[in-house]
DNA sequence: TGGCACAAGACGTGATCACAGATGGGCATG
DNA sequence: CATGCCCATCTGTGATCACGTCTTGTGCCA
């Protein structure tokens, strides 16, 4: 990314609008469960950030969008909610994506520090070359979007970067509890985007993990994780303070 | 717990049993829904052991039991899956507890070191004086526990013991998080207290903890549940390789 | 008597239906 | 014209049934 980048990337616009329209009927053919197949959609729609905080999810609705009937879609909102990446509005149930806020940006901050520390210094001892190469090019992917602006391919990269290092450290409980953490910010990481030097920080980042875990240096893998964790949290931080509650709710 | 214990504690005739003698069907008149007890009651049974590592779950035994239809207890089931307590067997999905091996504990053991080890800190620096007073109790609780060799009494109020210090720590996500890793050691911990010695070294880190809390320091209570739990993986590590993995299975 | 095949039962999965509670818009009334 | 009420319709929940698969037990044949 070029110095004197714009100082925010626009969202997309399916981002703006309702969440659904991005929601594909699911394949069905292949051996996985029905159940599954919804359950990975939607994880992969609020990781992604395609339902928006605040955005109510109709047994229904969802159930004719994605080609089931509702048994499917019920187990997996359910599923979804246990992990926290969906909460019941309450008296009636129904399903929305959480409204977090600063209180639990901070918890989900200290966590990642943990978490995400421990695989990283992990993972610099285990890294194969195979590895180091997909999140060498995960970095260069995210690089070529911030210069395009590409905020989808930006984002899908990030959490591919993380992913792969987390993968690294083979613990698979913890790769587990790590995303199931970016289930809860997933929804929110687009809008640190709109911070400006966030790219900057972040990439910078990014590139001293990938050289740490080239030369085997788990310590500095940790502090430049950190680093990268704790500067996402306060420019999400910034964001959040600075937008209204009510302009991030839908409709 | 005395000086010269029983070296072991039986674990009580319900538990050599087939688990699902202790289930009782649910309650059902209050507002909560049959999913939410039935995942409850399951999710109790499983962290105070009394559905046994390899022992299958039958969707509609389970449902006959609890005094529900299906539904209710695979939505339970899939969310206990989710969160590790439970796995399916292959081919026909069929439930069942898993089986966790050496490798799985060390991991669990060192996710537990970092997220408990934070919670306590957090603890001690927050804890009320009421919130104090439970947990003193539940020491005092498990020391008598010990004492009669009421296995039963001693993990509820050893589960309730640390429970209520990670409560104190005011985390609700942290707090969930650890509740998951418990569910996956909880079918396991049963088995610990057929170690010689365990009981006394456990109890020597509960007393130190309920010390440092009492006076607020946080590194002190760290270090103390760091060893509770150390020590705690160390025995369960010992029993499981000297005990055949075929006698954990049930029938 | 041993091995194999077929049948019956149990398993999870998903669709459908009935039901209770909440909700919003339209109509009647003050 | 404003306000309150009622009904149509939405919501999630749970029971039941149909279907494909797997396991198990039994009977038959070699």
């Amino acid at each position: 990314m070029g110095p004197g980048a714009e100082p925010g990337m626009e969202s997309g616009a399916e981002a703006s609008r309702g969440g659904w329209s991005q929601i594909r009927p699911i394949a069905f053919e292949d051996g996985k469960t029905a159940q599954a197949q919804v359950y990975e959609t939607l994880r992969g729609a609020l990781m992604s950030g395609h339902l928006r905080p605040g955005e109510d999810i109709s047994l229904r609705q969802a159930a004719a969008t994605l080609g089931t009937s509702v048994t499917p879609v019920r187990e997996a909102l359910r599923q979804l909610e246990i992990e926290g990446g969906l909460e019941v509005h309450g008296r009636n149930r129904t399903c929305r994506v959480p409204l977090v806020g600063p209180e639990a940006l901070a918890e989900i901050r200290d966590i990642r520090v943990e978490l995400e520390g421990m695989a990283t210094e992990r993972a610099a001892a285990l890294v194969t070359a195979a590895q180091l190469r997909l999140v060498t090019n995960a970095c260069r992917l995210m690089e070529r979007a911030a210069g395009t602006g590409d905020a989808d391919l930006y984002l899908e990269n990030n959490w591919r970067f993380h992913s792969l290092i987390y993968r690294a450290a083979r613990r698979p409980r913890l790769l587990e509890m790590i995303e199931r953490l970016w289930l809860s910010t997933g929804p929110l990481v687009r809008l640190a985007l709109s911070k400006p030097g966030h790219l900057d920080h972040s990439m910078e980042c990014h590139w001293l993990v990938e050289r740490a875990l080239r030369s085997g240096d788990a310590p500095a893998a940790r502090s430049a994780i950190l680093r990268d964790i704790t500067g996402a949290a306060r420019d999400l931080e910034d964001v959040l303070e600075t937008t209204p509650t009510d302009a991030r709710r839908p409709r």
